[in-house]
RNA sequence: GGGGCGGUAGCUCAAUUGGUUAGAGUCCUGGACUGUCGAUCCAGUGGUUGCGGGUUCGAGUCCCGUCCGCCUCGCCA
């Protein structure tokens, strides 16, 4: 039996042709010895057969009867309208096939778990990874899957319409001192000699560049040996961008332009405005430097009125160096605010770094709770900077401006989840721009990139880039998307002197730098055009165009939280030969 | 590496203060049923309570260790 269409794909205009289709048993239901029910599916959809004795012979309507669950089945039939009532929930739910004859492909075993959407919900993630195979049969996963393959396919179709060229660069590299940690691959002809899975094809997509290839695209593995989480994993995809001769807003404009497309055709969403906000700003005023724009709550200074109280918490803090004193007006919040629920948020400031949450409701009777006693002289002031209504709460934040903002940041998401006020359906995205180039690592007791060591410092900034390497504003820049960065990039140091300045300030000494980056060095005197670029992470992107919070959902194979894959077994032991072969030994752990 | 939650039948869960033979639904097996669609009804099979130790007359339950899964802090240029 050859397969003519989809189990999908029937509808009413097919009534009267023979169709066969081929799937899986999804249910059965067995009426009788005269009377088999069997639900279809594929890829496509679900179709109802219906076996009845009075359309086919004995034998076929006994066949029918020893399917179960998830068996492999041809079905040939005729297309024809329902005797029965219509299934409103099936697509294919106005007709169903008469089944005439029936081939069995395959049996299952008893199936471990079905895949129903439904069910899936309370199954354990554990059961389901282990059983991989079954669960995407599912037609959420299905469905997930489908849309990763279109994003996939509309980056290519996009960014071939704008001249960039899809090369691949290698999986076998040399470690990099800077960044995540390195998984390592051990080299047979050189024992004791190690590759590293590139942790992004930076280096090379520059490289790229300085080849003349101007506008490069890769949809690329990339691999960091650190701890998973929800919304990351150890191996993970980018679409990776590199592009000459252009500036910042080109850059933008092309990638706003690739970012449209993708949420237009995905989604049939218009994105809007995409303001470009400097980091600066979005740290002021979300605590964020990807601040989810699809709520207010924003973050205001108060500092100069808080200057005015004896409230040793504002003034101790205003004592610091850049200390600042801020706050959140909670519209409406004073009633669902009980003492549980601010001294949850009150955890999740101090697991921030602030000493505390100081609180306050605004009623009709005035300032109420918290630290209403301390507010006397400033109230009125209070309640104009901030446009208090009766029936609001105030969050505050007092500390060095980087501590207040993003720990109050912080509640401002969990307060956004618990007043339900982050709305449905909505995307806004923004850019946030003029990064710093470094931030101070306080355990090494130096400087570290923002973003990383090939960042072009802005043009305006190099002049204080080794005097003041701390307020110095890189040409970085992140697209943010509800709050998740989606993707992230910059325009790229094409000088090697100044990339020499850089890598100084980072603490690496010239021979280092040399033997780690020499060859991007050597590249970059021979004739670097200007560039810059992006990456997206992929994944990352399904979530948000699937509307799921785990990135597991979005990778057909992920590994668990202890970098496991449940359905292989990996990681495993390997031969002693192969061990031999690398000249490795594996060594007991001494007991500590 | 730290913190939190969890692991009992193939799956989802229950089991009183530590106390009789560890139960239910579902799946599966057998039977009934000619318009069902989460089919229904009747009967039955199914257990290393993650693993290892300990306390106890007695441990799913208490203690110690360990493995696994999820969330999270650190980490993720």
């Amino acid at each position: 039996m050859k397969r003519t269409h989809g189990c999908g794909d029937l509808r009413i205009e097919h009534d009267g042709q023979t169709a066969v289709l081929a799937g899986w048993v999804n249910t059965f239901r067995d009426q009788g010895k005269g009377l088999v029910f069997i639900d279809l599916r594929d890829r496509s959809g679900i179709s109802q057969i219906v076996f009845d004795l009075e359309d086919c012979d004995d034998e076929t309507v006994e066949t029918a009867r020893s399917l179960r669950r998830e068996d492999v089945v041809a079905v040939r039939g005729l297309v024809r309208p329902r005797e029965g009532k219509a299934n409103e929930k099936l697509a294919t739910g106005s007709i169903e096939i008469m089944g005439q004859a029936v081939e069995v492909l395959n049996r299952t075993d008893n199936p471990p778990i079905l895949p129903d959407d439904h069910e899936a919900e309370k199954i354990s993630e554990e059961v389901r990874l282990t059983y991989r195979y079954i669960d995407l049969r599912r037609p959420r996963m299905q469905e997930i899957m489908r849309i990763r393959h279109d994003l996939a396919r509309i980056t290519r179709e996009y960014f071939d319409q704008q001249g960039f060229l899809e090369i691949e660069t290698p999986l076998l590299i040399k470690s990099t001192p800077e960044g995540a940690r390195d998984f390592i691959v051990p080299s047979r002809i050189y024992p004791g000699q190690w590759y590293a899975l590139p942790q992004s094809p930076q280096i090379f997509k520059q490289i790229l560049m300085v080849s003349g290839c101007d506008r490069y695209l890769q949809i690329c593995k990339c691999l960091r040996d650190e701890d998973p989480r929800a919304d990351r994993q150890a191996e993970f995809t980018q679409i990776d961008l590199e592009l000459s001769f252009v500036d910042r807003d080109e850059v933008l404009d092309i990638m706003e332009g690739f970012m449209r497309e993708v949420f237009n055709r995905i989604l049939k969403e218009d994105l809007g405005d995409i303001p470009k906000m400097p980091w600066s700003e979005a740290m002021d005023r979300y605590g964020s430097d990807r601040p989810d724009l699809r709520f207010d709550l924003e973050l205001q200074d108060i500092s100069e009125i808080a200057g005015r109280t004896d409230f040793r918490v504002f003034t101790e803090a205003l004592a610091k160096e850049d200390g600042v004193v801020k706050a959140i007006r909670v519209p409406g919040a004073a009633d669902s605010f009980s003492r549980k629920i601010t001294d949850g948020y009150a955890e999740i400031a101090k697991m921030h770094g602030a000493g505390g949450l100081p609180t306050v409701k605004y009623t009709a009777n005035g300032f109420e709770t918290g630290i209403a006693k301390f507010l006397g002289d400033i109230g009125d002031d209070l309640v104009s900077a901030l446009g208090l209504e009766h029936g609001d709460a105030v969050l505050f934040a007092a500390d060095t401006r980087e501590l207040a903002n993003t720990s109050l940041g912080a509640v401002r998401l969990q307060v956004a989840r618990d007043q339900d006020l982050i709305p449905a359906g909505v995307y806004r995205a923004l850019w946030v721009v003029d990064f710093p180039m470094f931030k101070w690592d306080e355990d090494n007791k130096r400087w570290a990139s923002e973003h990383h060591p090939f960042t072009a410092p802005r043009a305006d900034q190099l002049e204080i880039l080794e005097s003041d390497p701390g307020g110095c504003l890189s040409d970085g820049y992140d697209f943010v998307v509800n709050g998740s960065e989606a993707g992230g990039g910059s325009i790229r140091i094409h000088n090697p002197e100044v990339q020499k300045k850089v890598f100084s300030l980072l603490n690496l000494s010239d021979e280092e730098a040399k033997m780690k980056f020499g060859f991007l060095l050597d590249a970059l005197r021979f004739g670097a055009p200007p560039h810059g670029g992006i990456a997206f992470g992929l994944d990352r992107l399904v979530m948000l165009l699937a509307g799921t919070d785990n990135i597991r959902d979005v990778i057909a194979f992920p590994k668990t939280q202890n970098g496991g894959d449940l359905m292989s077994q990996a990681p495993g032991p390997v031969d002693d030969a192969q061990l031999e072969e690398l000249q490795l030994e594996v060594v007991e752990q001494p007991d500590t």
